[in-house]
Order: structure tokens, then C-alpha cells, then sequence
RNA sequence: GCCCAAGUGGCGGAAUAGGUAGACGCACAGGACUUAAAAUCCUGCGAGUGUAAUAACUCGUGCCGGUUCAAGUCCGGCCUUGGGCACCA
């Protein structure tokens, strides 16, 4: 059979039927599938991308054939710095970059016959979708979510150019290899740490899988903990710390300072002055990379001035050193070297005292070479002593609040947004500055903001953003007073598009709003989502912040609106390695398809092992697949005139175990299913009746649509498939008359009974007794008891 | 360092309300068909003891221990690999 010519008439049949297009029709029950839209890349589409838009397409199929509406869409994420590299290496623009990409990506998935629905594709860089990405942010800045301030970023200052955290990673520019230094620049940031609590508890209104909640929990960071308020000896200042710990306290026995903590300045004395300024200037030059580098050798100044432990009423040196973030709490800690291992490090570093406060039950007396336990009962703590950490902890913590010098306080590692980008290839920030009114947006009739369509894409020589030279572009008036203004630059990040695109998807052609909340509330939200597990914390997060925000401003109708989200292993080579160029190991989907074909393919990348863990390529096991397909084919010789099912049980047996494979990511053993179906069909001796044999082409509809739907017309078997409904399964027809099951002594396997499914028990014991080997191990012994448990095990067992 | 996931034949992997470990596929071996090869079909395939061949038996799911009539599955303690976070107080 020619593959390639019957899988493209199906294609057309499809196409020219709307086979997959989602309806209009709100009566009927939505189901919305979604795998993460593709960055269009020069390489094409990986093997990987086949893998799971085969996983969720046959998903989507199955859902269809069961009477849902089903929306499966796809689109580009086209923004971002990948497609302006590779723009200005081939002096071409952006768009026309990805243009090209895209057209290759569409032409690979179709000829994999995915049933997406292609009526509803956009790019995020189309203007009709990126003016309600800007739209969007007009919100959040109205709404108080979005505003400037001064933040670090990477500057390399060879290329001159900002770089992203993964382009300096290791402190050197990938281009250049120059040291990458830290630069202050003025940049857009929203609010997300407002959020952290409520991205939090929203997880309970989904259904993602416990890694990839946990992903966010940990991203979010969320500690409970205390500040408490330390005076300065000498001074009339003070200075608050977070700590999670305070049961320690006693133990306390040096403060230490970010050294771009405010307080700084003021309580260094005059001695330390040199010294102090000196270690500063120095951590300046130094960007985070290398401020955050493991296992770096603690370094810091006393400043000369001592703080009181509140507890202890005693004198503790007050140090600057950079292993506190002024990012992070208050910027400030009280250390605890007993107990906690950077303290113990440093104090050790500085001969500060080291004060034991909590003791683990036969701890004993050794050198000092480690910090100790975390945990244990307190000591030399007094009204603390005895008590537990738990204890403790509440005890102090009602303690500090009776004294007035320390509160409970929840700290979340979550830091809000960067937004903006110094790039030419985003949404451009639609935002004006005018002398005398300040920050603006422009006015929302005026969107979309676009971006200038000239060549003027390359990086500019201070860091700004290539627009800033466009200065047409540039030059506006002011939205307030009308009087000159000029535009914002930069632009956003590649993470703003995908944060919404899903909505879009609801109601692609809108051009009154980003999507209709009526469309909104039919689909009312993604039922599965799938991706790799490498967004799993980020572009989630971002995608819920958003989402969050846009609900609390009342634009869309849910605060969560994806359900389930899944992560699929990845593609590796045949070699176990990642498939990259260099390796040689890269497997390019066009050439399997136009040797195998896209059936095959299908099949063996569902087939080719757990869906959530990473498979090696292995083209023998593919060919094994073939063979599958081929024997498919071959079974349509096999056809008797006989109708009706020619054994009812396996035909129930192998419904059920598709049909919940299918949607519980075990595509593997849903294959597997219908090659034990097929094996039994070819041994049946008077061959296969219309019934079995459309039953087995329907349920490999899925994920091998060509071939199927071409057998069941040559044979004649009735409507497409993709045109007629999912089988049922009868759940009292899934499980064989006849059951064999062990017979145990003492536990270990001795013969097996065969005998009418949920036999009566007293008949299994009198069966499993009647076996000779059974008899010859329990002769001569007394049978202390017999377990027998009926369709599973009968175990005797013997003294 | 912390968090998470996973360790099962030559290989990819099945089997968890605890109940015949190794489904299904690949590779390999033998046979059929063929002038021959490929393809296809049939048979075998965890390790070992044993037998003419059966039968039967022992061991076996990373390691050590435990719970149970029964453990790949549950509990405690390790080891290894992969992934994520990383001086977050």
C-alpha cells in the first residue's frame, strides 16, 4: 500500500470536511486540548514536538469520537531573540525570518496528520494578536501592577549589549567571551510577589500533576518565620531581620548586613571607614553570578559597631558580607554559627563565639569542624530550654510580640517580574514619557503600538533597545497634555505572549476584545495542557499570574483556567544523549515520514516507552512498529461474513484498557493492548468478522488515522472513522469465564487451577488441594490456614 | 547542600486498594518457505540445578534489615543515576 498517497487524501478529506475544526455550537460539551505552541526554529519540528502532539491528538480524537466539541489549536510563539540572531546574521527582517520557519513547521505537522484546528492559528506576532498583549499591560498598569524601577542587569562590554541570565551564564558573554558585569538600568517590573499567595492556594483549583505543583510551590518559595528588631549600641538606629528560626536567638552571636543595606553608611566607624567602603565598591564590580557562586569562600568587614541580642542583652558584632541578598527579607540576618553552616563558616573565618542552643538526644562532645544539628532540644537558651523546635519556636515568637520587638512574618522567594527587554524582536512596551506628566499609556484606540517596519534591528552601543534609534518612532506626544513626549523602547520579554495565548484560543477573530467572555465561559478552561517539563515552573507561573490578574480586573471568568497539565519525556538520541547537530544523533521526522510513514511514526513514538519519563530513539524498535501496521492491513484478508463479535471479552477487555489508557498517559500499553487484540484475531482459524475488525481499526484510530480509515473503506465497514462514535465498553464483560490462578505453600508458587470466574471458595480450596505438587508439599504437615481469595491466589499454609 | 523522580532480562518497558514478576515490542537462536537473500510465518528466549525429554527444585525486581500467609509494590536505613533549585537566613 502506498502510504504516502493514502495518507495525504485523508489529510485533504479532513481539511476539506473541518473534520477538527471546533464548533460554534454552545450546547455541546467543550473539551479543550493544548499542547505548548512551538518556537519556530530553523530546525523544524524535533521528534519530541511529534511525540506529544501524537499523545494529546490522539487524545483529542478519542474526545471527538465521544461526542465532544473539541478545540485542539495551534499557533507560533514568534517573538524573541533566536529569530532577530539569526535575522541579523542573514540581513533579513524578523518577520520574514518566521516566516519561513513557520511554513516548513505547518507543512511537517500536517503531513503527520495532526488534527489541530488551523482555522484559529495566529502568531504572537501578528498585530491584531500583540495589540491585546500590550492592551493587557495597559491594564496591569492602570490596575498598579506594573511600574519602574532600577534593577541590575548583565551588560557585556565587548558587544555592548544586555544579556540574558542563560547568554552570561558561567559570568562570561556567550558571543564574546568577555566578563559580563552588572549594569543599572530602569526597567518595567510587575507586581508578581503581590501574588505569590493567591498563585499559591490556586493550585488548589487544578488538577496539575504533584511534580508540577510542586515545581511552582518551590518556585514560589514560601517560608514562615520572624522579624525581630535589633538595636545598634551607640546609636539611636535599628535594624529589623527575617529569620525562620528565632527559637535560636540565644544563639545569636553576630548580625551581618547586605552590604547594600541603607544602615550601612551611617554606623560604620571611623576606623572601619576605609575598609568598609572598599569591600562595597568591590561587590559592585562583581556581578550576581559571581556573587552567588558555590562554595565561594565566605568573605566580610566588621563595621566597627556592635547590635544587642534582644534575648541575651549582650554585644554582637555587626558584619557586611555578601552572602546576605539585599533582595531577599529584610537584607539582614542575625547568625546563628552553632547551627546554621554558612554562619558557622563565617564565624569560624572571623573568630566570632559560637553558642550551642539546641542538643540532639546522645549527641556527643567532638571538634568543631561542622555546624550543629538543625534540630533538638534547647539548651542554654533560658526560658527556652528543654522545649522542642516546634515549641520554642511559638514560644519566642509570643515572646518577641510581648516584648514589641519582632512580629510573625511569612517571606516568599518569588520576586517580582522583569518586563522589559532591550530588544528590537517583542511587543513593543505601549508606554510614553512626557516631561511634565511622567509615564503614560498611550491611548488604547491607538493600539496596536507597531513595531517600525524597517531594518533597524541591531543592538545599540549603550544598552538601549535598537527602537531607541528609530527616532520617528520615538518621537510622540504626550496622551495627558499633548505636548512632545518620547516612546518607550524596550520591549516585553518572549514570556508575555505565551502567558495568555490559550484565551486566544477561545476566540481567535475578535478584534472587539482578546477573546469574548461568552466564548470564555463555554470553554471555561484548558483541560489538558501539555509541555515539557522545563516550563513547568516559569512559563506556568507567568501564565497563572496573568491570568489572576486579568480575573481580579473581571476580564475573564475563572482565576484558574488551566486544569490538567502534563510533561512528557524527551526524545533522546539513539546514544542516550540529547539529539543536537554536533552529536550526530538528530532524527528529522521528514525522513521517517517519507520512509515509513507518518502511522508508523505515530505509533512507535506512543509506543516507544513511559510518556513522562525520556526514551532513546531506536529505529529498530520503529520498524517493529511497521510491521504492526502491516499486519493491520493484513488482517482485512482474514474477513469471514460472519457479523458479531467473535469473543466478546477481549473485545470489552481491550475498549476499557484503550479507552482509560488513552487519557491517563499510558499510550504505551494502549498500543500494547491492540497488538495482543491483533495477535488473537490472526489465530482465530475461521478469520475475523466486519465487527471485530472495524472494532480494532476504530480503536487505533487515534493514533494511526491514515491507515485506519483507509482499511475500514476498502473493506467497506461503514462512515470514516473519524466521522462515527467511540465504542463502550460493558464493564461485566471484562473479565474471562475461565480464570487461572497459583496455588502457594508457605508463599511460594506450587501449581495453578483453572476454574469459572469468582468461583465459589470452598471449590478453589478443594481445586488447589487436588493438585498433586500441592499435595507434595503439605504432606506430612499440619495446614495452619488457607488463604483464598477468588479470581486472584489461594495460598495454604502449612507447619 | 536541599527538593523531586527513578533503579525490573541482552534492550525499550509491563505488572502497585500487596496476590502466578518479566505483558507487548526489539534483539538473538533454531526451523519453514526460497536456487539464494530479503521479507513473511512457526518455535524458543531471566540465571542456575536437574532430566533422554518432561517433571521438579533453588535463586532472582539497586543493597541491608523489617512488617505480612504473601513484598517489585508497604516501613526503616543506605547506594547509584537523572532532573530541578541553589549562600533565600
Amino acid at each position: 500500500m502506498n502510504y504516502k498517497t493514502i495518507e495525504k487524501k485523508w489529510q485533504e478529506y479532513w481539511q476539506k470536511n473541518k473534520t477538527f475544526v471546533a464548533k460554534d455550537d454552545h450546547t455541546l460539551k467543550p473539551y479543550y486540548i493544548l499542547v505548548e505552541f512551538p518556537y519556530p526554529s530553523g530546525n523544524g519540528l524535533h521528534v519530541g514536538h511529534v511525540r506529544s502532539y501524537t499523545a494529546q491528538d490522539a487524545i483529542a480524537r478519542m474526545k471527538r469520537m465521544q461526542g465532544y466539541n473539541v478545540l485542539y489549536p495551534m499557533g507560533w510563539d514568534a517573538f524573541g531573540a533566536p529569530a532577530e540572531q539569526y535575522a541579523i546574521k542573514n540581513h533579513i527582517h524578523p518577520k520574514d525570518a518566521v516566516k519561513e520557519n513557520i511554513s516548513n513547521f505547518k507543512k511537517q505537522m500536517q503531513t503527520l496528520g495532526f488534527s489541530f484546528d488551523w482555522s484559529r492559528e495566529f502568531l504572537t506576532t501578528d498585530p491584531d494578536y500583540y495589540k491585546w498583549t500590550q492592551w493587557q499591560f495597559i491594564q496591569f498598569y492602570k490596575h498598579n501592577m506594573a511600574y519602574k524601577d532600577t534593577v541590575p542587569v548583565n551588560w557585556c562590554p565587548t558587544c555592548k549589549t544586555v544579556l540574558s541570565n542563560e547568554d552570561a551564564a558561567g559570568g562570561v558573554c556567550e558571543r564574546c567571551k568577555s566578563k559580563v558585569v552588572q549594569k543599572e538600568k530602569s526597567q518595567w517590573m510587575l507586581k508578581m510577589s503581590e501574588y505569590a499567595e493567591d498563585l499559591l492556594t490556586g493550585l488548589e483549583d487544578t488538577n496539575f500533576a504533584d511534580k508540577v505543583k510542586l515545581g511552582q510551590i518551590n518556585w514560589i518559595g514560601k517560608s514562615l518565620g520572624a522579624e525581630i528588631n535589633f538595636q545598634v549600641d551607640g546609636f539611636n538606629e535599628s535594624f529589623t531581620v527575617f529569620t525562620t528560626r528565632c527559637d535560636t536567638l540565644f544563639g545569636a552571636t553576630y548580625c551581618v548586613l547586605a552590604p547594600e543595606h541603607q544602615l550601612v553608611a551611617k554606623i560604620t566607624s571611623d576606623t572601619q571607614k576605609e575598609e568598609v567602603e572598599k569591600y562595597i565598591a568591590d561587590c559592585t564590580l562583581k556581578n550576581e553570578l559571581e556573587r552567588t557562586e558555590l562554595n565561594k569562600e565566605k568573605t566580610g568587614v566588621f563595621l566597627g559597631s556592635y547590635a544587642i541580642n534582644p534575648a541575651t542583652n549582650k554585644k554582637i558584632p555587626i558584619y557586611i558580607s555578601d552572602y546576605v541578598l539585599s533582595k531577599y527579607g529584610t537584607g539582614a540576618i542575625m547568625a546563628v554559627p552553632a547551627h546554621d553552616e554558612r554562619d558557622f563558616e563565617f564565624a569560624k573565618k572571623y573568630n566570632i563565639p559560637i553558642i550551642q542552643v539546641l542538643k540532639k538526644e546522645n549527641e556527643k562532645e567532638t571538634e568543631l569542624e561542622h555546624a550543629y544539628t538543625e534540630d533538638g532540644i534547647h539548651i542554654n537558651s533560658d526560658f527556652l530550654n528543654g522545649l522542642n523546635k516546634e515549641e520554642a519556636i511559638n514560644k519566642t515568637l509570643a515572646w518577641l510580640e510581648e516584648q514589641k520587638i519582632g512580629t510573625k512574618k511569612v517571606n516568599y522567594k518569588m520576586r517580582d517580574w522583569i518586563f522589559s527587554r532591550q530588544r528590537f524582536w517583542g511587543e513593543p512596551i505601549p508606554m510614553i514619557y512626557c516631561e511634565k506628566c511622567g509615564w503614560n499609556p498611550m491611548d488604547e484606540k491607538d493600539l496596536p503600538l507597531l513595531l517600525p517596519d524597517v531594518a533597524e534591528y541591531l543592538p545599540t552601543d549603550n544598552g538601549e533597545s535598537p527602537l531607541a534609534k528609530i527616532t520617528d518612532w520615538v518621537n510622540t506626544t504626550c496622551p495627558i497634555c499633548g505636548g512632545s513626549a518620547k516612546r518607550e523602547t524596550d520591549t516585553m520579554p518572549n514570556w508575555a505572549g505565551s502567558s495568555w495565548y490559550f484565551l486566544r484560543f477561545m476566540d481567535p477573530h475578535n478584534d472587539e476584545s482578546f477573546a469574548s467572555m461568552d466564548a470564555m465561559q463555554y470553554w471555561q478552561k484548558v483541560n489538558w495542557y501539555n509541555g515539557g517539563m522545563e516550563h513547568t515552573a516559569r512559563h506556568l507561573l507567568y501564565a497563572r499570574f496573568w491570568v489572576q490578574m486579568l480575573y481580579n480586573f473581571g476580564l475573564v471568568p475563572k482565576k484558574e483556567m488551566i486544569w490538567t497539565r502534563v510533561s512528557h519525556g524527551m526524545v533522546l538520541g539513539s546514544n542516550n544523549e540529547k539529539m543536537s547537530k554536533s552529536k550526530g544523533n538528530v532524527i528529522n521526522p521528514d525522513d521517517i515520514v517519507s520512509e515509513f510513514g507518518a502511522d508508523t511514526l505515530r505509533v512507535y513514538e506512543l509506543f516507544m516507552g513511559d510518556y513522562e519519563q525520556d526514551a532513546a530513539w531506536s529505529t529498530d524498535s520503529l520498524k517493529g512498529c511497521k510491521r504492526f501496521i502491516e499486519r493491520i492491513e493484513k488482517l482485512g484478508l482474514k474477513l469471514n461474513d460472519k457479523s458479531g463479535y467473535t469473543n466478546e471479552i477481549s473485545i470489552h477487555k481491550t475498549i476499557k484498557k484503550v479507552t482509560n489508557d488513552l487519557v491517563s498517559l499510558k499510550y504505551n500499553t494502549a498500543v500494547a493492548a491492540l497488538m495482543i487484540l491483533l495477535n488473537e484475531f490472526e489465530k482465530y482459524p475461521d478469520g475475523i468478522t466486519k465487527d471485530d475488525y472495524l472494532l480494532i481499526l476504530t480503536l487505533l484510530n487515534p493514533i494511526a488515522p491514515h491507515i485506519t480509515e483507509e482499511l475500514n473503506e476498502i473493506y467497506h465497514l461503514g462512515a470514516p472513522l473519524c466521522e462515527t462514535t467511540w465504542p463502550i465498553f460493558d464493564d461485566s464483560k471484562c473479565l474471562d469465564e475461565e480464570i487461572t490462578i497459583g496455588v502457594q505453600v508457605n508463599g511460594k508458587l506450587r501449581a495453578s487451577i483453572t476454574s469459572k470466574k469468582d468461583e465459589e471458595k470452598a471449590i478453589l480450596e478443594k481445586l488447589a488441594l487436588a493438585e498433586e505438587n500441592v499435595q507434595k508439599h503439605i504432606s506430612g504437615k499440619e495446614i495452619v490456614k488457607t488463604i483464598i481469595i477468588p479470581n486472584k491466589i489461594v495460598n495454604i499454609v502449612v507447619k
